[in-house]
DNA sequence: TTCGTTTTATAAAAATATTAACAAATTATT
DNA sequence: AATAATTTGTTAATATTTTTATAAAACGAA
């Protein structure tokens, strides 16, 4: 198995000299993570350092083969400098995403593009025999890409719940621990390598940040929406993790204090609005009323229809599925407002299968954050959809492994 | 006036040899300010330098003032270390504490050691006259003081209010400015100082966390209780601000959506149940109800009944106070709820008048987050009452301007 | 095409910081 | 009381880094 060392002890251990380098091979290494492509003047400059001394360090990682050549910039005036960037070949991450339905496989190089990927109809369950299939599907997925052992880095695994995220244990689904260990222990033994777990929203809100819509601001919410609301958190221009790395719980803040019993076992948590099961009552509901509408056409297995259903026939003019996504906006806006307030951010990001609706959700979300937050909180905030899509999740988990892995380097 | 010099220009002026021992001198200044006294060893094991570096810097330090030496150190094995501190003697920051019933000036040396305080009858206004007011009571206090004029480093002022950060402007309280020019405009020109503003329960919780209760944790939250509510935050260490500076604004989230009508034009913010008007409404609704209460005293003059009347009343025994006191906590509980959910904190601390009431708010408020709070997110936490009382705040600016002062040695 | 300007890259010189060495001061142990 | 063990503080030696200088490479204008 797979024993991050200590920090303590190294870091004593150490030479001044030592952690100074260090330092700086991880800057450069964060610099060229986040830019692509660079040069050593470059380089120098934001890191404050002089170009031999980065030149040095440069080679160094070049040899290591973290680091790689790509060409030369043109444009410019003087003597083209040479532009290094992350090695595209000889190092890669793998990124499992899992959510309730299904569950993917993407191997990624250290620039974060796609090289493999193989998904399984998988679904996350709370239970021992979900961490056998999980591994059994690593373990030929990873020796299906034909890629070396030896060549991955690290593991990174997203997945909804609470998930501690010192130990990597989701607390939300205990029982996929096998004796105690962790899911992440499990997997990190099988392939002797490290393996971070990160929950589902927040890798989310890193990739939008880093590489999305969210690129260069410092405070950014993300909201999830499908079949629950999860909220991922970027401030101060880094993922926000809380005490125990659940902060961003939005889900069972309670938004209607005569609504109904949620299954955490509290009442009219925002999750019991926007979740599958309330959305078809509200359906039987409306169309018991005598609602006309093309959802009637699911009258007989009502149990089906799902969010997805309730979009399409918006998109396709039906008035009671507009109202629907209306009121199950104005909810979310609702809930959106008070992480306005308590956080300040310059932008929300809404993602999740609701993107599809467009016009049809941001509009009440706008309209009941122009509602319930005060006006100074509203002027210099943004509500854009995802463009990034399900590539923000894995870019996300790229993000969070490579800081992760950053800080041991 | 003061201007304060623009960072780029600067830093790009800089060779990285001065940029790297300005980061030192920052970084020995800080480690000094949170350790009282420290040695050359201590400094340069925190600061990854070695000792005849950091020897240097303080050779320096000591030159302009900043640092002196504090005798020596004992109980040690070896030879007896020479103990640094922050000087006591030459440089000092005045701190305005502005709240809406008086204020107060506070010369502090500093090892945040009060040296000078003057009170005065002077609360917060939105209006120019204020201003005038404020700066004519500052320039006496000042004068009186006998401190030498050249020995100020900087003035920082805690108030109430919306306060975008960069610019130090009160946006709820906008009719202080003059002709377009902020409060710390104002001041600053007067002075000839750098003048920092800062939100009073901001303040609060910068004290409460650097040498207070929640010294030393990574992410905390202060509630501030009497005519409003306020939120101090704390996450990764550093006082977060959001984008403007308005986060933690607690107060006008929807607590109840049949609730009373808000001054600030909503329904049911929490600030409409824990305002002083909220308060007598239901006070004279009880009595009006026939309940027995020592409260009925005030019966003919119950618009001067205030929150500290019926914390009193409570703590002799009153059950009518303590169960008004007892809806105040719950409903306090549930909106501190809804922020633990989204920082997940590792300490709540409870401060303002309510303090006085101890476990009759205490209880109601703990017993509120046992009830709307996931389990997972109560088992780490603490909530505590402040132990620091007005102090906190005065240390909390002092922290302030001496973060902000750093940023620029 | 040639020359001046601009930028990069490398080599040498200068500056700075770290390490190692040792003396001084103090405590624990014999 | 003397000695060993520890820790600090200073100096000198060593190592590293930055700065300066210079050559190479590219572009644009005359």
């Amino acid at each position: 198995m797979y024993v991050s060392p200590p920090d303590e002890e190294i870091e004593s251990k150490k030479s001044v000299v030592d952690y100074k380098k260090s330092v700086s091979r991880r800057g450069v290494l964060a610099e060229l993570y986040q830019s692509e492509v660079s040069t050593l003047a470059q380089l120098a400059k934001s890191l404050h350092s002089s170009v031999p001394s980065i030149t040095n360090i440069v080679e160094e990682l070049v040899a290591e083969k973290w680091v790689s050549t790509f060409g030369t910039a043109v444009g410019n005036h003087g003597r083209r400098p040479v532009l290094f960037g992350l090695n595209t070949q000889d190092k890669y991450v793998a990124a499992l995403d899992i959510s309730t339905h299904d569950t993917k496989l993407v191997i990624m190089n250290l620039q974060r593009e796609v090289i493999f990927r193989k998904d399984i109809n998988l679904g996350l369950e709370d239970n021992p025999r979900f961490a056998r299939a999980l591994l059994e599907f690593t373990r030929n997925a990873l020796a299906e890409s034909k890629v070396e052992a030896s060549h991955f880095v690290a593991i990174g695994i997203s997945m909804p719940g609470l998930i501690q995220f010192q130990s990597g244990t989701n607390m939300t689904y205990r029982r996929i621990n096998q004796e105690e260990k962790p899911l992440s222990s499990i997997i990190s033994e099988e392939f002797n390598l490290p393996v971070f777990v990160i929950n589902d929203t927040k890798a989310t809100v890193l990739g939008e940040h880093r590489f999305g819509l969210a690129r260069g601001k410092k405070h950014v919410l993300a909201i999830n929406i499908d079949w629950g609301v999860g909220l991922g958190i970027i401030l101060n221009g880094e993922i926000f993790q809380g005490a125990s790395g659940f902060a961003g719980e939005l889900g069972h803040i309670q938004i209607d204090p005569d609504g109904e019993l949620c299954h955490c076992g509290k009442v009219g948590c925002l999750d019991t609005i926007t979740s599958a099961r309330s959305l078809i009552r509200r359906v039987q509901r409306g169309l018991g009323e005598g609602r006309v509408s093309k959802l009637s056409a699911y009258m007989d297995h009502i149990e089906d229809i799902d969010i997805e259903m309730i979009i399409e026939a918006a998109l396709e003019g039906d008035a009671f599925a507009i109202d629907i996504l209306f009121d199950v906006g104005t909810v979310l806006g609702k809930g959106l407002s008070m992480a306005v307030h308590l956080f300040n951010p310059e932008i929300v990001i809404v993602d999740g299968i609701v993107v599809k609706a467009d016009q049809f959700i941001t509009n009440p979300i706008g309209q009941a954050i122009n509602k319930y937050c005060l006006s100074d909180f509203r002027n210099d905030l943004s509500i854009e959809i995802s463009q990034l899509g399900e590539r923000a999740k894995w870019i996300g988990i790229h993000i969070y492994v490579m800081d992760q892995l950053l800080a041991t380097i």
